[in-house]
RNA sequence: GCUGGCGUGGCACAGUCGGUAGCGCACCUCAUUGGUAGUGAGGAGGUCACGGGUUCGAUUCCCGUCGCUAGCUCCA
């Protein structure tokens, strides 16, 4: 960064340093210095007074350090603020995140009115151009102080410390945090932001503890860029597939059939369709895969010998559950559950013959439908659902096959991504257990790791960039998640591959092997391109309800100028259909216009106008999507030719004059 | 599951400081037969999510339930 002192002279330093340090070199100790830093990418200047006591605010203007300091001292005016309107409230934590920042009280909760107060008493803050200075103390010391200052959860943070941790505060006028910083110097710059809402959140993250009021916040350098995130999220709720979904009539919901339990309405369901089609005929006949169609639910004796009994009952949608504690039921009627997973029928199918090696990998497929009973507050739209329909599989195989076939599963998962047209927007995760919380899984520490460096040595041969987390594995083994992030940038699961080492000894699958001797098969869950349900939200938000036309519900529509030319509008319907296009006709008495209109509302690929000129030279008028879709008028067979390629090689972009 | 917010015809919204409701689009009918984003006229459609309570009277106030939603927790 480049500082400024006082006669105009400047002087470059690298890195980050602490305001010591430049306070030292600049002769004086007490300098008035111009920062220029780059926060967000735009260039700031950060005037402000550096104070002799700053020793340990840090200045830094690496990118992510700069916004973090930036919006964590948004943060502390939010505290500030809620502490002068409201005395009683008890400080927690408040960090920086994407744009923005938050911060935790123990307080009743808030009305936008009360958030338009603390707002106002923020810029109240930032006009005072308080001073932010920082100072520790030791353990006693600063116990005590957040005694003072009524703070009863900084003092269970600060006892919760280890021994030697460093206690350091941030003081600005009448607020003083235990802050590990860094921030800015002064309350001035944090001038543009907005709270945008608040809401419930427990204490340190956990259900037991009491849940307290969170205050979220976004926070810019520059008017431009808050007014930029402000309308952005403004204009992505019309991507958001919950509306988009629900205008374009691709889905519906009813209060009396209950939550997470969308209906798919006719283009839903056809989206649907089209992709089950493709997928089943994609992985049968050039995958290798044999298709099962298995129940759809279980006695409980299946899930008790899964494990799924043990780790899953509380998620399961159970019939008859009226057992004793001799697990007896009492109407004498089995205990039944809908399955939540595909896993053990597709064993049953395994095992319902016997296998030699020759026959592995054994790879099943099915469209699986399956149910899950979510907490109440966890449904959303098409994304968190109580039932949905998987691409669903198990493949079956040899130690020897295991690496081969993971990354063959790998490889099918990328060429429907990108298929799709969403393989650019995937990151991929290798979701291990947790060591901490063993209980929640099968097997030992060595089991896990072994399998997990397996499956590491795989990822890293296949070349695929991943991060890794702990606690996010199956309870029977580690997994392969392909992640994606909704238009809020909130991430799900789309794919996952798992490597299972547990359950082939549960349900003793085994193999002849070429000695005559049986041996324990490895197992891969999988599946190819996720849940349709939560894929179709997905597609819905990359697309803005505009999908590829081979994955449209109504591709063509036909739209005769008049009533006149209605008979040649049906010649041109029938031969569309013989091409197995999905074409309707607008047959209403509308205006040209008005038809054009409905159907760019609807966002259909393309639209047929046919009139007298059409019907003289047998040709059809073709538009397609978008402000410039005028293509002219064409014979229908070249029409059909261009549009019957576009859908066979599912092509992302619509054609060319 | 937890803490908030919300729920008015298919959709998007007004409105009622408590006296049983309106607009636009969509829908239906009639006229219009047109050339690349909205033809005109008329009509029908709502027990104001559901169930209690307060009140002479509740869509409006209170409680509960259901649903949608933001976030937290959870997600084999």
């Amino acid at each position: 960064m480049i500082i400024t002192l006082k006669d105009g002279s400047s002087k470059e330093y690298e890195g980050a340093m602490s305001v010591l340090d430049i306070a030292k070199d600049i002769s004086e100790g007490l300098a008035r210095v111009a920062c220029a830093g780059e926060v967000d990418g735009n260039v700031v200047d950060l005037r402000t007074i550096v104070d002799k006591d700053c020793s340990l605010n840090i200045l830094t203007f690496d990118a992510e350090e700069g916004k973090k300091a930036f919006r964590h001292t948004a943060a502390h005016i939010l505290a500030q603020a809620v502490k002068r309107l409201y005395p009683d409230a008890k400080c927690t934590i408040g960090p920086a995140i994407e744009d923005g920042f938050y911060y935790d009280f123990d307080m009743p909760s808030l009305s936008r009115e009360e958030l338009d107060k603390i707002e106002a008493e923020m810029k109240k803050i930032v006009k005072e151009n308080i001073a932010i200075k920082s100072f520790t103390l030791p353990r006693e010391e600063a116990i005590k102080l957040m005694e003072e200052k009524g703070e009863p959860y900084k003092v269970e943070l600060i006892n919760d410390l280890p021994e030697d941790a460093v206690l350091s505060f941030y003081e600005q006028g009448d607020f003083t945090d235990l802050c590990a910083g860094p921030h800015l110097m002064s309350t001035k710059p944090v001038k543009f932001f907005k709270l945008t809402s608040s809401s419930g959140a427990y204490w340190r993250g956990n259900s037991d503890n009491k849940m307290l009021t969170r205050i979220y916040g976004t926070a810019f350098t520059k008017k431009e860029d808050l007014e930029a995130r402000l309308e952005f999220l403004e204009n992505i709720k019309k991507r958001d597939h919950n509306k988009l979904g629900r205008d374009l009539e691709l889905f519906t919901t009813v209060d009396v059939i209950g939550q997470g339990l969308p209906l798919m309405m006719p283009k839903g369901a056809k989206i649907i369709q089209t992709m089950q089609r493709w997928i089943e005929d994609l992985e049968d006949n050039e995958w290798g895969y044999v298709r099962t169609k298995t129940p759809l639910m279980a006695k409980s004796d299946l899930y008790k010998l899964s494990d799924h009994w043990a780790h899953y009952k509380e998620g399961m949608f159970v019939l008859n559950d009226d057992e004793d504690e001799n697990g007896v039921s009492a109407s004498g009627q089995d205990i039944m559950a809908l399955r939540p997973m595909t896993c053990p029928f597709q064993y049953f199918v395994y095992k319902a013959k016997q296998h030699s090696y020759r026959d592995l990998p054994y790879r099943m497929g099915e469209t699986s439908t399956l149910f899950r009973n979510e907490d109440s507050g966890e449904m959303h739209g098409l994304t968190r659902v109580r039932q949905f329909t998987i691409s669903e599989g198990h493949l079956i195989c040899t130690p020897e096959q295991i690496a081969d076939e993971f990354k063959s599963c790998v490889s099918l998962a990328k060429y429907c991504l990108t298929t799709l047209g969403v393989e650019e927007d995937v990151t991929y995760r290798m979701s291990k257990w947790d060591p901490n919380n063993t209980e929640k899984y099968m097997g030992t520490a060595e089991d896990w790791d072994r399998v997990q460096d397996a499956m590491r040595v795989i990822l890293d041969e296949i070349g695929i960039e991943y991060t890794e987390e702990d606690g996010e594995a199956a309870f029977y083994g580690p997994k392969l998640d392909i992640q994606a992030k909704n238009v809020y940038g909130k991430e799900d699961t789309m794919i996952t591959i798992q490597l299972d080492m547990f359950l082939s000894e549960r349900f003793d699958m085994y193999y002849v092997d070429k000695n005559g001797e049986k041996k324990r098969p490895y197992i891969i869950h999988r599946t190819s391109m996720g849940c349709y349900e939560r894929t179709l939200a997905w597609l819905i938000e990359k697309y803005a309800g505009a999908f590829p036309t081979w994955l449209a519900p109504e591709q063509v529509r036909i739209l005769p100028i008049s009533e006149k030319f209605h008979a040649y509008g049906e010649e041109i319907l029938k031969e569309l259909k013989k091409n197995g296009i999905l074409a309707t006709m607008d047959d209403r008495a509308e205006k040209i216009g008005y038809k054009i209109r409905e159907a760019r509302l609807e966002k259909l690929p393309y639209m047929l106008v046919v009139g007298a000129n059409e019907e003289e030279t047998k040709t059809v008028s073709v538009r397609k999507r978008g402000e410039d879709g005028d293509l002219g008028s064409m014979e229908l067979s070249t029409f059909i030719t261009k549009i019957c390629e576009e859908i066979r090689t599912k092509s992302l972009t619509q054609m060319e004059n």
